[in-house]
DNA sequence: TTGAAAGCGCTAACAC
DNA sequence: GTGTTAGCGCTTTCAA
């Protein structure tokens, strides 16, 4: 059953069914009711492929995620996904796995017919590859909204978070306890969030005069693994860290498994404050004090951000392309693993 | 740049760039290095959505999961995005939220003319809406494969596990520990994972020639406010349960918030057991033993299932339309949970 | 307000 | 082996 079925069941022409399907006003309000009616009685419904190829645009949008698995990033997709079917799009999910090969890999193959915007967490900041591409798919009229990182040399349109002020509030928590021996798990220097956490992390010392042991900073690549290490090493210095900032969920994972394993209690034997949180801990010995973000919202907004590209029009037909950038604030929650000698 | 610009520069047909590009075997060598050297020159790369409206095909698959952020699903997804992009699918994301209605929906917006298959944990088993809907784009030639979850009174292929054989050693492995009172916070019975390790608990207790009590059995519709309202009912019996048995990572939660709002203490004042594992318990004080599954692998298979289907070619066109259905094992991780008094 | 016809970019049956 | 041509199902000028 196609359009040409319906006009001919109807008395009329393809064009005018056309019209009717897409509320063109002008059409006669009798043509447009006999339309309807056949339409409904048959429950057609039009062909979406052929209408983009012949219109040139889907409703289909992607998201590029490095970690599904990672419930911060569950949570955005979350947002992406819910604000995606109030609106009557659908969302492609590519999982690039971390991993700046692979997510070179999903953006060549990405269909540009296939596919109306993007939405991307990319892999890493300093990767100019990624960032020549997305810049590549905004010139072929496929705009891109960024979340939460973002990418080398580039403007884009994006949602972040304030990281520096989270992550500052959360060391200086950790001073306020009395500590000066301040260590900080990092991620990639070069992201947005690893580099403004750290940032944050630098201010609150210096706010207090605290000297940057150089030493107290150890990258745990947003891994677990990483972290664990990195852990280990910090606990090896002949001064070691009496507390720790750990820059991410993951991160902390790692953390908690040290101490774990080398039988250092929580607010007793070292202090720990995090970025994000873990929330299957809430019930557990485990009471973290994190920054928290409103993630599903940073998602819902990254959905909204791309169809205000839409609605612009090509951005090449204007020359006042403005980049909306949205950075929403993150705040620290106190549950205790600031103390020291609490317990 | 479409396939005639190509043709044209390669001083050909159409038809020879189209049988090049699809790696037909009637092209004569030379023609086709000819071709491939003007579609690498100018990096040709052909309309997918003008292929698939000729063929009627495309390679985009749906994935209806109930929540995404429930880690479960999270790697359910992983599994099927990685053998997705390795044979060359793009997967459609849609939340379901545990909503029928939702789902429904979903499923009525689906296109079929974008999706060449379907891989779906349905909300409900009771619900016959859904299976009706599935079986009729099984009609239209778009296979569908269950994830965990079956549908009403419906043989279609799927991949499951083992959750009676799972639930049951669970359950046996409180009675080992010397436990009578053995309550169970079910999921909807309804469906299968639900029903199934309600029949493993049963099993257990049967086999252990102990008396199953209906007081000791509650739904906590797989999440974790039902199961702490469940929990709360428990324990205010006369004769509360000594041990309880958890039927997935979302009552198991519940379970605990209860505990620690109570102040019972995990392996001395009550005993869990639980389907489903939740890592970052890992390093806390909280030691679940749980029935674990293959989670990512089985994700990985519905997809191999789903490309077997379309390997099968349309299933009206033959009468051998072999079910394919398969259960992989679950099996028990004892962490200390599970004992009573010992501490 | 409506219809005829060309076109979106590709495939495939048929002819050569 | 290769080219011609008629679709796939829709939209959109243009003319009426």
């Amino acid at each position: 059953m196609n359009i040409y079925d319906v006009a001919k069941e109807a008395g009329v022409s393809p064009s005018t069914v056309s019209r009717v399907l897409n509320n063109k006003d002008n059409v006669k309000e009798a043509t447009r009711e006999k339309v309807m009616r056949v339409i409904e009685g048959k429950a057609y419904k039009p062909n979406l492929l052929a209408r983009n190829l012949s219109v040139g645009i889907s409703r289909n949008i992607a998201f590029l995620v490095p970690d599904i698995e990672n419930p911060f990033f569950a949570k955005i997709l979350h947002g992406i996904s819910d604000c995606a079917l109030e609106n009557d799009y659908n969302v492609f999910m590519y999982d690039t796995d971390e991993n700046t090969e692979r997510e070179h890999k999903i953006l060549n193959n990405l269909k540009p017919e296939l596919i109306r915007g993007i939405i991307i967490t990319p892999v890493s900041e300093l990767d100019g590859e990624t960032a020549e591409k997305l810049r590549t798919f905004e010139k072929q009229g496929i705009p891109v909204v960024l979340v939460d990182r973002d990418i080398k040399g580039g403007k884009l349109d994006g949602v972040f978070s304030n990281d520096i002020d989270g992550a500052c509030e959360a060391v200086e928590c950790l001073i306020c306890e009395g500590h000066r021996r301040i260590a900080a798990i990092t991620g990639p220097e070069t992201s947005k969030p690893g580099n403004e956490r750290l940032i944050g992390y630098r201010k609150a010392l210096e706010k207090n005069d605290i000297p940057i042991k150089s030493e107290y900073i150890i990258s745990g690549s947003f891994k677990e693994i990483g972290s664990y290490y990195a852990m280990n090493e910090l606990m090896n210095l002949e001064e070691s860290p009496t507390a720790v900032f750990s820059c991410n969920n993951m991160t902390t994972l790692g953390c908690l498994r040290y101490f774990k394993e080398k039988g250092l209690k929580l607010a007793r034997d070292i202090s720990l404050v995090c970025f994000d949180d873990i929330k299957e801990l809430e019930y557990t010995d485990i009471h973290l004090t994190a920054v928290l973000r409103p993630v599903y919202e940073m998602g819902y907004e990254a959905m909204q951000l791309l169809e205000k590209r839409f609605e612009d029009g090509n951005i090449l037909d204007s020359n006042k392309y403005i980049i909306r950038r949205h950075t929403v604030n993150a705040w620290l929650v106190k549950r205790g693993s600031e103390k020291y000698n609490w317990i």
